[in-house]
DNA sequence: TGACGTCAAGATCCG
DNA sequence: CGGATCTTGACGTCA
């Protein structure tokens, strides 16, 4: 049992995408954005090992333009290197990779040009594996496409050009059921014709469903059979609903008594759960200490990185937090995870925001220059009137931690939330 | 033609 | 000038 996050992580210092628009994207900036982005992928996946997340969705903008200019670049060959070593990492550490082509790659549609644009995309993204050097347990994640009004024609034109793609790229392939057209039985279907694996997204079936009896678990063992020993474990995506949003969009953060009830009901305990949240890794490190014994030590790490954040939020939970880990034998994962989110449920008070800041402060005030003082009590004061956001007082603060090098702070997720 | 989703770049505004 | 905040970009489908 795997479980992790997809593209991108908070907290994680130089682990950032960087990117430049169609008409900046020359050979030269290009070769430096994937230089620098490899850089940065390579950040993630030693956070990752460190943190045993052993499952991750790699974002499809490592390479800027990859499949269309991009592809006039031999960056496989010329960053070899670099790939080898993130191969290795990966590897060595048993972590599984993905990569999911978004909406806009429709293998699906009426039009040629758009299908080639798919196809391009696919032998990008099969690139980037091959690249890293990783197995066909290493899939595209992708979708069928759209409906066009004939929904069963769509998807004899997607088996058909699915069945013309190279072998390289099907044998990493796999199929994910989508929010509105096609649905896990319609997913299951084409699959079985086209000899796939299948990700069950439970969220996706919530919103667009293809019956109104049959429970997650159920699909869950459904899709099973469709994985074969070249495909490895069974993967499924995981989200929980954003209550305001319109439905379908993904929750802020994964509710621990909720994914706890889901996961009870998973019937092989050998499944990868790809979970798909705004707050990324904070989840995927949450689920993991929640449904495997990490250690307290582990937990006191956790708390050290959401506690100026549960201060602000809540003076009360702060000091639950702190209580529930006194005992050094216990392992209170479940219940301090439950508490961070009943103090992150609750609307900040003005104060206890000003007083999470001053105590972030303190780790600057004997070090900052007199300038920087005078900056960050003004923009303290800003916030206090009501001129600003309490976002440029964290961004002041997010600054200084890197001028002065606080990986501490910068690891936490106060700065960043 | 705009909404959809996503994230960072790019543009603009402010002191 | 640096920083904060808004707008654009890049993709295809669908109402």
């Amino acid at each position: 049992m795997r479980i992790g996050y997809a593209c991108l992580a908070i907290a994680v210092p130089g682990s950032e995408m960087k990117s430049c628009t169609l008409k900046n994207a020359d050979r030269e900036r290009l070769l430096a954005l994937i230089e620098h982005n490899l850089d940065a992928l390579g950040r993630l996946i030693d956070y990752n090992i460190k943190n045993e997340i052993k499952l991750f969705r790699i974002s499809s903008d490592l390479i800027p333009f990859g499949s269309a200019i991009g592809a006039d670049i031999a960056w496989d060959h010329i960053f070899a290197e670099k790939f080898f070593e993130i191969g290795k990492k990966i590897k060595d550490s048993g972590m599984r990779i993905s990569m999911h082509p978004g909406q806009y790659t429709v293998l699906n549609s009426p039009k040629a040009i758009v299908v080639s644009a798919a196809e391009k995309d696919l032998e990008y993204h099969a690139k980037v594996l091959d690249a890293i050097g990783v197995d066909t347990e290493h899939k595209i994640v992708l979708h069928l496409g759209g409906a066009y009004g004939d929904k069963e024609d769509a998807k004899k034109r997607f088996i058909c050009h699915c069945r013309s793609l190279k072998p390289y790229l099907t044998a990493r392939l796999v199929l994910e059921n989508d929010d509105r057209s096609f649905n896990i039985s319609d997913v299951l279907e084409a699959a079985e014709k086209l000899k796939l694996p299948v990700i069950y997204d439970n969220l996706h079936n919530a919103v667009n469903r293809s019956d109104d009896v049959t429970s997650d678990s159920r699909w869950i063992k459904e899709c099973k059979s469709t994985w074969r020993e070249k495909d490895g474990p069974q993967k499924i995506h995981y989200s929980q609903q954003n209550t305001g949003k319109k439905s379908g969009a993904h929750s802020e953060t994964i509710k621990t008594e909720e994914f706890l009830d889901y996961y009870r009901d998973i019937p092989a305990k050998d499944t990868d759960i790809m979970l798909e949240v705004k707050d990324k890794n904070m989840s995927a490190l949450k689920c993991i200490n929640c449904v495997s014994k990490r250690g307290i030590k582990e937990l006191e790490q956790e708390w050290g990185r959401y506690k100026y954040l549960v201060m602000e939020h809540s003076q009360a939970g702060y000091q639950s937090v702190r209580n529930m880990l006194k005992d050094k034998n216990s392992y209170p994962a479940v219940a301090m995870y439950m508490s961070i989110e009943k103090s992150m449920d609750k609307k900040t008070e003005k104060g206890d925001a000003v007083n999470a800041a001053r105590h972030v402060w303190g780790y600057f005030k004997s070090r900052a220059s007199e300038n920087e003082k005078i900056r960050f009590e003004k923009t303290l004061k800003k916030f206090i009137s009501g001129d600003s956001q309490i976002k440029s007082v964290k961004n002041n603060l997010l600054n200084l931690s890197k001028k002065y090098g606080e990986d501490y702070l910068l690891q936490g997720y106060y700065l960043y939330k």
